[in-house]
DNA sequence: TTTGCTTTTTGACTTTTGTCAAAGACTCTG
DNA sequence: CAGAGTCTTTGACAAAAGTCAAAAAGCAAA
C-alpha cells in the first residue's frame, strides 16, 4: 500500500498537496536485516512501511535483546525519543524482510501540518490509534498470563508467526523462547 | 495547582480565552472513594486533577480488580475509550482521596481547539507525554522483574506509597499483594 | 546431497511468583 | 477504649516461568 493512497483513505488530498508530498517524501528500498536506526542515533524522520516488516527492539544493559514491537505494511513508525523529544533513540529499528519505506523529515512534517491544517486531523488520529494499542498492550502485560498473550497475538496477527522467528516473538510477549515453545507444543 | 495556572505554564492565555475557559470549565469536589466513571458508561469529559488522586482500574471477567494507573494532582485524565472513540469506558475511575476535579466536555474541548489553535500545541504535548510514559511502562512490564519495577516506582513516585494501599500498588505493578509484601520485607 | 549455520524443541533443574489460609497490625467509629 | 472492619504480613505449598545444555529440525549454499 502506497503512502499517498493510504492517506487518501482518511483525508482528501488536493492535487497541489499531493505534489507537495511527492516532493518531500523519500522512498527507499532496504534489504532484509538492515538496521535503520541504532541506539544513540538521532533519527527525526516519520516513516511509513509500504512493504516489509520492521522490528523495534531494545538492548538491556545485560545485553539481552527484547522486541518492543513489530511494524508491518501500512503503519507509521517513528523513533519516538528522537521524533518527539529530539533525543537519541533508545531502540533499534531493523528490517526483518526486504522492505520499502517512505519517510519525511520532522521539519517537512511540521511544515506540512502548518500549511495544510487538515493533516492535523490525521496526525491526531494516528496518535489516538497508538494510545489505544499501547493501553491494550499494558493491560495484557499486566494481568494476562503468557498463554493468554500468545493466544491474543495468534488471533490478532496470525501472519507474524510466518514472518518472524519465535525468539523475537517470545521477547515481544515478555517470555523466554523456551516458554513460548512449550506453550505452542500444548495444543 | 489550578488548571488555568497550569495551562499558563505552557501557553499564553489572553484575557478573552481565559474568560471563555472559566465559562466552560466545571470545578467539582468529590469525597474519598467516589466513583467518577464506571465500566459501560459513556464519559466524554476531559478531566484535570487539581487536588487528590484518581485510581483507574479494570475488572477482569474473573472479578479481579487491577489498577491500570494512578492520576495525581496536575494531570489530565480521560476515559480514553469514551473521549477518543466515543465508546463505553472499560475502566473504572475512582477517587482515593478527597479530590477537586475540573473538567470540560468533549464538545467544548473541540470548540476551544477550533477557536484557539494555540491549544493544539498543548494537546499534542499532552499526548506526547502520554505516549512517552506508556512506552516506558510497556518496556518495564515486558522485561523488568517485579523487584525492579518496584524500585523504579519507589524512585519515580515515592509519595504514592504514602497515599495508596499496597494492594492497589501491587496490581499496578502486575504482581500479587503477597509478592509485593515480600519484596518490601527484603530491605 | 552434504556441510555448516541458525532456529526450535526437549529435558532437568532452579527461581520467581501466585494462591490459600491464618495471624497480626492498623484505623475508624460508636 | 473496645470492637469491627480493612490492610498487611507470614507460612506452606503449587504453579508458572527462567536457565542451561544438548538434541533435533530447518535452511541455505557449496
Amino acid at each position: 500500500m502506497n503512502v499517498i493512497s493510504f492517506l487518501q483513505q482518511t483525508i482528501h488530498l488536493g492535487p497541489e498537496i499531493e505534489a507537495d508530498l511527492a516532493r518531500i517524501i523519500v522512498r527507499e528500498q532496504f534489504p532484509k536485516n538492515h538496521i535503520l536506526v541504532r541506539p544513540g542515533q538521532y533519527y527525526r524522520r516519520l516513516m511509513f512501511v509500504e512493504e516489509g516488516l520492521i522490528r523495534e527492539h531494545y538492548l538491556s544493559m545485560a545485553g539481552k535483546d527484547t522486541t518492543y514491537r513489530f511494524h508491518t505494511e501500512g503503519s507509521f513508525v517513528t523513533a519516538d525519543e528522537s521524533f518527539i523529544d529530539n533525543q537519541p533513540s533508545q531502540y533499534t529499528f531493523e528490517t526483518l524482510e526486504d522492505s520499502v519505506i517512505c519517510s519525511i523529515s520532522h521539519t517537512d512534517f511540521e511544515h506540512i501540518l502548518r500549511q495544510h491544517p487538515e493533516f492535523e486531523q490525521l496526525h491526531i488520529l494516528v496518535m489516538h490509534q497508538l494510545i489505544r494499542e499501547m493501553k491494550e498492550r499494558i493491560t495484557a502485560l499486566q494481568f494476562q498470563t503468557a498463554t493468554e498473550r500468545y493466544e491474543s497475538l495468534l488471533k490478532s496477527q496470525p501472519s507474524i508467526f510466518q514472518r518472524v522467528s519465535l525468539g523475537h516473538i517470545a521477547s515481544f510477549l515478555g517470555i523466554s523462547q523456551e516458554t513460548l515453545s512449550r506453550i505452542r507444543s500444548k495444543r
